[in-house]
RNA sequence: GGGCGGGUAGCUCAGUUGGCUAGAGCAUUCGCUUUACAUGCGAAGGGUCCCGGGUUCGAGUCCCGGCCUGCCCACCA
């Protein structure tokens, strides 16, 4: 019962099929359920799209490639990635049909914070336990069987879409071969100085402490308050003060007083007792941090700076001794702005002038830390970058924070309660001078919610900032679509690189968003303090200055060998911190035991981070090939693979990745790819520079001549993203995700495919409302009905001709005909008017197809197609040709040729139903048309590797077209008077046409083949008649200028519907009239307009007279 | 704050270099169970092309300004 019981081929014969045309019958409705699966195990079968790389290497076919863009094993897919992933399948079927030997390469990311975020949570709620309450290895395997149900739902979802993925070769992120690549990856960026080791500040979530990307954060907006706090003002440091307040610990510098400051000139001071302790006042959201201060920054062009010269402050219950500093990051209170400007920065508004300077704890602070970095260490006794807080966010001084002073009492505390705590001291010493409310917007975490901290830690980063990352990636891109500046910036560096300017963005306009990225590029950080990922494959230890030499003799060998590089000491100049005292050591092969022994028996530790998941995705269109080992994997058949399918052809992808996904697989495409690391590559082992003579030559850099390698793919297409009926992007944790196995079971996979084809415009989104049937339970929406009516409209009309082109012989020729093949017999060139329209209109079809995918114009494309099968040939040619096709074999031929047309174009986007159709329309008997190349199948008979249909230039046919149209109009007026008078579609009524109206006549009276002419059969006619009409019974209308009549309409002719008709008719004439009168008595439209649109308008007045009078005598008649 | 989109029929959207009376699908109305298809056929109604200026013989389309809306990036624009 699961299969339509009409079908007999089978799926995929060995031999010319046995099938028997007297049991041909089909359903009268596509049934998706039956076909779907069916042909699904026929491609599972055949392997039709098994890339064979063989066949690029030798030349024999064009490379197309295509890498999916991983979707995340965190959740199934939705109506997003289905859209994403038909758009895909109908590049790799189009090309595969066009003759490319084409790859799509499958695979899911293992997408790391979200995956653990996702099991962490369901480990929680199933069994009530943390992470760490089992082992590393314990919660990875729970991970991973996690990740085993959704890859296979994946999968799986995909094959009911019917992708035409290379299965053979799917991948995972984190599988063996790509994980091959990532240690690769990073042992090369490593060895070439690309990867350091910093101290920066990151987003740190406390809750789940681990740093997280900006774009894992979202921002809220926070009631809070601005702190004034003040700091007392001291003289230099070297100066001591004689008697020492209170209980500060040992000697402290001599305090200022405000009388000295009025001595100074500082503006108010004399405000202020003279003997008192001077001090000037902080403005923070953020006293909790007032313990890592580094120094106090003004404004430059604050008036009060001047008179704190030579001064410092002295941070309360700290002690630091802390320099005022000069930077145009500092605001000017509202008071001193000096513009308008200045004065409406909402930041003056709180501004008191004095900014506290925090480097380890708020980026802004950081950055003007490093701008003034050598005037604040010079003048502090402090130790620049103060981190005071544990990963937690608790105040602590084991991380970073050691002249605690008198703020020991803070130790331990959260970052709230310690806000809560200082305010209080400082309110209670008398140097809190007030609060402000203040909305305030911070970060936060998109998985745990909590504030995110900016916290200083020990990170792992890519140096994309260097030429050799950003810029190759910019300069990637084809002239056109770099910007003018970019242009020019090229003039100077002439090295070009293999794959420059070769790649584009379609549309073009996100190329910008590309290389603006770029300009402006930060360095990458890539560790993550999580299980879920990529090891990072770095051991490190403390080593004393006596241990390098010791070690460095020891690890030589591997070294020479390649097999490990190390960077330690002084050894890594471009990073930021100093790391001073810790060795690093990057092996290359995870399974290399001899080494890791070695590292773990003389005190290394294993970095215990992963690899930010972008690592790995950056990688796909390297790993998923299998480099760098092309042969390691499967020899047979992965060998070659890089090398014929990278650079792929095209990437399908959403906006929102082109930063975090696209950009990184350009810069490592064309870094591991360039030609000095194939240099390197085959020199390893015999000329590396020796190990022990230098800590630099330990990281030999590529030559300055290295030329950048090609991009990953040399089209980048960013397509639509689909919103909820509300605007909303389809997401799962929005909860409004629907799964396209809801719409397939309610549609099908084809009428879901057609319809988000249709749906895949050139703007940023698409609006899909849709709704939950509260039955089911699942979603759907009527905005699919449009996709399976259009593929039930073609298996109808297949079904239609497959049925007229199987019937028994008879009169036909065909009887005497072989089956297809080269040996078929040849029909003469049709000369009837709607044939030769038809084979124009197939033509047309074929060439804007070609153009819409050539454009990645997806709608256009499916709405070529829908007006070719529909409008074209379903409301037209069949039905003109109903009377006449039994009779005419070379009819026959070109309705056998128009269809097969229509489904090799159509089987890109609707891939199911075509080959259904095609498992019948393979065995139909046909005469060969001139022009016409329809190649076979090369794989299993199978409609998904027939040739694409090229369609000779001499179908081409004007004068078919504009004749036809003028038949279609004709046809058109005589069906509206019909429906205007009720006419029933059975009454067959007469028209009649005056003899003088030749030109008439001629395109009713066209060559037809037997049989009443095209008027007649589509416009419900009797007769036609050249004999005016009898009195009474008959309507008039006016085409192409003359007046005709039909009769017989009715036994009486209604005249209030004839009044009607005519009164609307004399309306829209009426403004017509006035339209073209305004235009032609415009001079300047005469003068300026181009002559041929003048005559048009002229021709068109001049009709709409005529036909105006016209009307008015016939309504003067009636009445 | 910057950048990029969108605003056209009740709904979802087309509209290529400025030029026929601005289109499609769905929905609505009327008529058809015509032997491929009622998931269909024929026909109809329905639009201040967001607003205001400008260029032009002519603007949905080009330019300027504004309003609404979405996305992306943010000391770097």
């Amino acid at each position: 019962a699961s299969q339509s019981p009409m079908i007999t081929t089978p799926p995929n014969p060995p031999n010319p099929p046995t099938h028997s045309p007297s049991d041909f019958t089909l359903p009268s409705a596509y049934r998706p359920g039956d076909a779907e699966p069916r042909i699904t195990q026929a491609w599972d079968e055949a392997k039709p799209f098994h890339a064979d790389p063989a066949r690029v290497l030798s030349g024999e076919a064009k490379p197309y490639c295509i890498f999916i863009p991983p979707p995340n094993v965190t959740a199934a897919l939705h109506l997003g990635h289905a859209l994403n992933n038909t758009l895909q399948d109908i590049l790799a079927r189009a090309h595969r049909m066009m003759g490319f030997e084409t790859l799509w390469m499958p695979g899911t990311d293992h997408a790391g914070i979200a995956t653990q975020a996702v099991v962490e949570k369901r480990v929680w709620n199933e069994e009530r336990k943390r992470r760490h309450d089992f082992t590393r290895e314990a919660f990875i395997d729970k991970i991973q069987a996690f990740k085993d149900e959704y890859e296979k739902t994946i999968t799986e979802q995909l094959k009911v879409m019917g992708c035409s993925c290379d299965w053979d070769r799917q991948r995972f992120t984190m599988d063996d071969q790509c994980a091959a690549a990532v240690r690769e990856a990073f042992f090369r960026l490593f060895r070439d100085g690309l990867i350091y080791r910093g101290k920066r500040l990151v987003n740190w979530d406390p809750e789940l402490r681990t740093a997280v990307a900006d774009d894992e954060t979202d921002e809220i907006e926070i009631d809070t308050a601005f702190y004034y706090m003040r700091y007392p003002l001291v003289h230099s440091p070297d100066e001591q003060d004689e008697s020492p307040t209170s209980g500060q610990r040992g000697s402290r510098p001599r305090r200022a007083t405000w009388g000295e400051l009025a001595l100074r000139g500082y503006p108010g001071a004399n405000r202020n007792t003279p003997g008192e302790q001077a001090w000037v006042t902080v403005a923070t959201t953020r006293p909790e941090t007032y313990l890592g201060d580094a120094a106090i920054g003004m404004n430059p062009h604050d008036p009060r700076l001047k008179a704190l010269e030579g001064l410092w402050v002295e941070l309360p219950f700290v002690g630091r001794i802390l320099p005022i500093v000069a930077d145009d990051y500092v605001v000017l209170p509202k008071a001193m702005a000096r513009s308008e400007e200045e004065a409406n920065d909402p930041k003056a508004e709180y501004a008191t002038g004095f900014l506290k300077v925090t480097p380890a704890h708020d980026q802004n602070d950081y950055d003007l830390y490093f701008r003034r970095k050598e005037q604040i260490d010079r003048n502090s006794t402090g130790t620049g970058l103060i981190n005071v807080m544990a990963p937690d966010a608790s105040i602590s001084d084991k991380f970073g924070w050691t002249d605690v002073g008198d703020a020991g009492l803070f130790l331990g505390l959260s970052r709230e309660e310690t806000r809560k705590q200082i305010v209080a001291k400082f309110k209670a010493e008398g140097w809190l001078e007030g609060t402000k409310p203040y909305k305030q917007t911070v970060k936060i975490s998109d998985r745990s919610k909590s504030i995110i901290e900016p916290y200083l830690s020990d990170q792992w980063f890519v140096k994309v900032t260097d030429p050799r990352m950003a810029q190759t990636a910019n300069t990637a891109l084809v002239k056109e679509q770099r910007s003018a500046e970019q242009q020019r910036s090229r003039v100077s560096d002439e090295g070009q690189g293999a794959g420059d300017g070769s790649m584009s963005f379609h549309p073009a306009r996100y190329a910008r968003t590309f290389e603006h990225w770029h300009d402006n590029i930060r360095d990458w950080c890539i560790s993550r303090q999580l299980w879920w990922g990529h090891r990072i494959p770095v051991w490190s230890r403390d080593v004393h200055v006596g241990e390098i030499e010791f070690l460095r003799e020891e690890l030589g060998d591997w070294l020479k060998q390649t097999r490990i590089v190390a960077f330690g000491p002084g050894g890594h100049t471009d990073t930021p911190v100093d790391c001073r005292g810790l060795l690093h050591v990057c092996v290359r092969d995870s399974g290399d035991d001899q080494i890791t022994e070695f590292l773990k028996a003389h005190g290394f530790h294993q970095d215990p981070d992963v690899l930010d998941t972008w690592f790995s995705s950056a990688l796909w269109p390297l790993s998923t090939l299998g480099w760098p080992e092309p042969t390691a994997f499967n020899a047979e058949s992965n060998k070659g693979l890089l090398e014929a399918f990278n650079p792929s052809s095209v990437l399908c992808t959403a906006r929102e990745i082109i930063t975090l996904w696209v950009s990184r697989m350009v810069m490592f495409n064309r870094y591991l790819r360039s030609d000095g690391a194939t240099e390197r590559r085959s020199d390893e082992g015999k000329d590396t520079p020796s190990a022990s003579s230098s800590s630099s030559a330990q990281c030999p850099v590529p030559s300055a001549s290295a030329r950048p390698g090609p991009p990953p793919f040399h089209n980048v297409f960013i397509h639509a993203v689909i919103q909820d009926g509300d605007g909303r992007k389809m997401s799962k944790s929005l909860g409004n995700g629907v799964d396209p196995r809801d719409i397939i079971e309610s549609h099908g996979t084809d009428a879901m495919r057609f319809t988000l084809t249709q749906m895949a415009t050139n703007t940023q989104d698409v609006r899909l409302p849709v709704v939950l049937d509260p039955k089911t339970g699942k979603n759907s929406s009527t905005k699919f009905d449009a996709g399976r009516n259009f593929c039930n409209k073609l298996w109808n009309a297949s079904r239609f001709a497959l049925t007229i082109l199987r019937r028994p012989l008879g009169t036909s020729p065909l009887g005497t005909s072989p089956l297809r093949g080269e040996t078929a017999s040849r029909s003469d060139a049709p000369t009837q008017l709607i044939d030769r329209w038809m084979l124009s209109r197939l033509h047309a079809g074929v060439r804007d197809a070609e153009a819409a995918l050539a454009n990645y114009e997806f709608a256009n494309y499916a709405q070529t197609l829908y007006d070719l099968l529909w409008r074209d040939f379903c409301d037209w040619y069949i039905e003109g040709i109903k009377p006449t096709v039994d009779s005419s074999p070379r009819q026959r031929a070109v309705l056998a040729h128009a269809l097969e047309t229509i489904v090799r174009l159509l089987h890109p986007v609707t891939p199911f139903v075509t080959e259904a159709i095609w498992e019948h329309l393979r065995h139909v008997e046909i005469d060969r048309l001139d022009g016409f190349d329809l190649s076979p199948s090369r794989k299993g008979g199978l409609l998904c590797t027939a040739g694409w249909p090229r369609l000779a230039d001499s179908l081409h046919d004007d004068d078919a077209e504009r004749e036809f149209e003028r038949l279609r109009s004709l046809i058109t007026a005589i069906r509206e008077v019909r429906a205007q008078h009720n006419v029933h579609d059975k009454r067959k009524i007469t028209l009649h046409t005056p003899a003088a109206a030749a030109a008439i006549l001629s395109i009713i009276n066209a060559p037809s083949a037997g049989g009443g002419g095209l008027v007649q059969t589509l416009a419900g006619l009797e007769s036609v008649s050249t004999a005016a009409p009898e009195e009474g019974s008959c309507v008039s209308f006016r085409f192409e200028g003359h007046e005709l009549f039909l009769s017989n309409l009715a036994d009486a002719v209604d005249a209030g519907t004839e009044k009607a008709r005519l009164e609307k008719l004399i309306a829209d004439l009426t403004k017509s009239i006035t339209t073209m009168n305004g235009r032609l008595n415009n001079a300047g439209y005469i003068a300026k307009a181009p002559p041929k649109l003048v005559e048009e308008s002229k021709a068109q007045l001049a009709k709409a007279e005529a036909d105006l009078d016209a009307a008015r005598a016939q309504l003067a008649g009636l009445s």
